[in-house]
RNA sequence: GGGGGUGUAGCUCAGUUUGGUUAGAGCAUCGGCUUGUCACGCCGGAGGUCGCGGGUUCGAGUCCCGUCGCUCUCGCCA
């Protein structure tokens, strides 16, 4: 502890210092006044102190009017409490100042709400962000986030990875998401784009020799935010390596997971290694790319057992190549019809045309009941008392299958709420049909598995990518590949979604051309650290663990940002803004 | 861009279903009392453009239309 014109020691370390004189600084946290004599906790960075005020004493004049969180410095004598006046809940909770004179260093308005307040609405939080962070949950928080870069980055440089800052300001690209763009001065007319993520520098430093590169780095996406998806700027714990595989990418997280997790989340015990699942088997068992595997329940693909004997209305459904699944559940005939109901509203919500369900007891109930074979009804009662089907194309089913799992789940208690599961998905499609048309399921760079054989004589629909996805609880955590380092495997992979060579070196013309020049194998992924630490956190949205959110519309309601700007400013630009002001 | 929720005192909310007296409560604030409290306590006061604009009505926080903010979500996020 250094000492300064401010203070001697910090608010919790007091206990030892009976008898001496202190000086202590922070804020005023709450104020008891008794009359002649009145109570100050003081705040700060390492917790409370109890301060004594004597209001009969001449100098203490006017002090009871002293304003919450105003910042002050007081300077008093380290007093032994009377025995039945320790508070232990406090860790100087024993003694307390007795102040003998104090300095007001900036004294606080009325607050716009209560520092012990946790109800608070988030527009207002958000409007005195500086207040809200003062809160010591907040500051958790804040705390939290630091400890979680600190231990990464100690993590990624004992594996020999160094960071690397790579150009805020750089040039859009044509694919993924929509571009923060920044008018250009110097060059009217043009723009500048911030980086979706370093995704083309990082590939270019692996062409420049670098082993094993890493950053923190801040990704900009201009896209509709949502509880874990902020708007405007999230963070990255981006990494690539040369000479690698996708094994050694997946060793460099699962050490980085688990010691984060094992400092952070001790009690839950996550695995060394993780489960990988293959992105169709995902989808068939789970409906979704990114399975919550806290979940106890699991779909099973039963197209098979209807290809004789199909009810009718399934038939239509499997002739367009759609799936029957089914979600076996145990004491499913328990519940009441109202359950069902609200079962089948919810799926029907996002997107289904119905929900079937069969419940085996003393009788075949249900609305299938009368339709299905008795192999089906055999595969359930192996696995069972009850069954949900969905019948759908992949596409669509994907959309309501998590909910209806999740729900039966939280329904049955099937979810180990504390548990934290990881998988990775692996085997991403390199391309997925839409609209009639081949595009890139995932990131164009990736490298198509087969190689450039796999692109000339595979049906696009069915060539994998080394790209996986680190998923856990349900979120996607990480996104990753192998990438692409030859050039004429990569002017096949783009030819097949309708680009020219051309094309492909007008929009990616700097990585091209580097390739040209020595490109060796390479790979990585892109943990997203808000996500991380929002679960390490366990809060219900991503704007918790950031300290300064933007809203969901991305207005940061603190500064005002974005604002109109004056007309000199934007001549210097060269922009006229068009928009209709009245409207 | 679409759908849902929400907006009343500085804060958190009740009141809106069924239009009708001066729009209430708790906390905070202000004044008074108070020497062992620790989110101290007791008494009293002040505090309102019911998000904003328009409409219906004798009368609107309440009904209708429009609009804005916040939020959840679908689309979107290679």
């Amino acid at each position: 502890m250094t000492k300064n014109q401010y203070r001697s020691n910090y608010c919790s370390e007091l206990n030892n210092l009976v008898g001496q004189k202190v000086k202590l600084a922070g804020w005023v946290r709450t104020k008891r006044d008794h009359g002649s004599m009145i109570f100050v906790d003081l705040k700060d960075k390492t917790g409370v102190a109890q301060c004594i005020i004597d209001v009969s004493e001449d100098n203490f004049k006017n002090i009871e009017n002293i304003s919450l969180e105003s910042v002050i410095s007081v300077d008093g004598l380290v007093l032994q409490r009377p025995e039945n006046a320790f508070n232990d809940k406090v860790v100087s909770g024993r003694v307390e100042v007795k102040i003998e004179s104090i300095e007001v260093l900036n004294s606080s308005d009325c607050l716009p709400f209560a520092m012990h307040q946790n109800d608070v609405g988030e527009e207002l939080r958000l409007k005195y962000r500086f207040l809200d962070l003062r809160r010591d949950e907040m500051q958790s928080r804040l705390h939290l986030r630091h400890e979680v870069i600190k231990l990464i980055r100690h993590l990624m440089e004992s594996m020999d990875f160094i960071e690397v800052q790579t150009p805020i300001l750089t040039s859009s690209s044509p694919e993924g998401a929509r571009d923060y763009v920044v008018p250009s001065r110097l060059n009217p007319g043009k723009f500048y784009a911030l980086p979706q993520a370093p995704q083309q520098f990082k590939q270019l430093l692996m062409v420049s020799g670098l082993h094993r590169y890493y950053q923190i780095a801040p990704c900009f996406r201009d896209e509709d935010s949502r509880a874990d998806r902020t708007a405007g700027a999230f963070y990255q714990l981006d990494l690539e390596m040369s000479f690698t595989t996708q094994e050694e990418v997946f060793e460099v997280l699962e050490y980085v997971m688990f010691n984060v997790f094992s400092k952070f989340k001790p009690e839950a015990k996550i695995e060394r290694t993780f489960v990988r699942i293959p992105y169709e088997e995902a989808i068939l068992k789970y409906g979704s790319d990114k399975p919550d595997l806290r979940v106890d329940l699991r779909y099973y693909d039963v197209t098979d057992l209807f290809s004789e004997n199909c009810p009718k209305i399934f038939e239509k459904i499997m002739k367009n190549g759609g799936k029957v699944l089914l979600l076996p559940v145990k004491d499913l005939h328990s519940k009441s019809r109202k359950f069902f109901d609200d079962m089948q509203k919810l799926v029907q919500d996002n997107g289904a045309i119905g929900l079937g369900y069969i419940l085996l007891d003393t009788e075949v109930r249900g609305p299938l009941a009368k339709v299905v074979s008795e192999e089906v009804i055999n595969f359930i009662k192996e696995r069972g008392d009850g069954a949900f089907f969905i019948a759908d194309d992949i596409s669509n089913i994907t959309k309501y299958a998590p909910h209806l799992i999740k729900a039966v789940g939280k329904e049955f208690d099937l979810i180990d709420e504390h548990a934290y599961k990881f998988c990775w998905i692996v085997d991403f499609p390199m391309y997925e049909k839409v609209e009639g048309k081949w595009q890139f399921s995932h990131n164009p760079f990736s490298m198509p598995q087969g190689g450039m054989e796999a692109l000339v004589t595979q049906d696009p629909g069915s060539i994998k990518a080394f790209q996986y996805d680190l998923v856990c609880n349900g979120i996607e955590l990480t996104s990753g590949a192998i990438r692409n380092h030859k050039l004429e495997i990569m002017y096949k992979a783009f030819e097949i979604v309708g680009y020219s060579s051309e094309d492909v070196e007008k929009e990616f013309g700097s990585m091209i051309n580097a390739f040209k020049y020595g490109a060796p194998p390479h790979g990585g992924a892109a943990p997203g650290i808000d996500r991380l630490v929002m679960l390490l956190a366990g809060t219900e949205n991503i704007r918790e663990i950031i300290p300064f959110p933007l809203s969901q519309n991305g207005q940061d309601l603190m500064m005002n940002a974005p604002t109109c700007i004056s007309s000199k400013h934007l001549n210097e630009l060269g922009l006229t803004v068009n928009i209709d002001k009245n409207k």
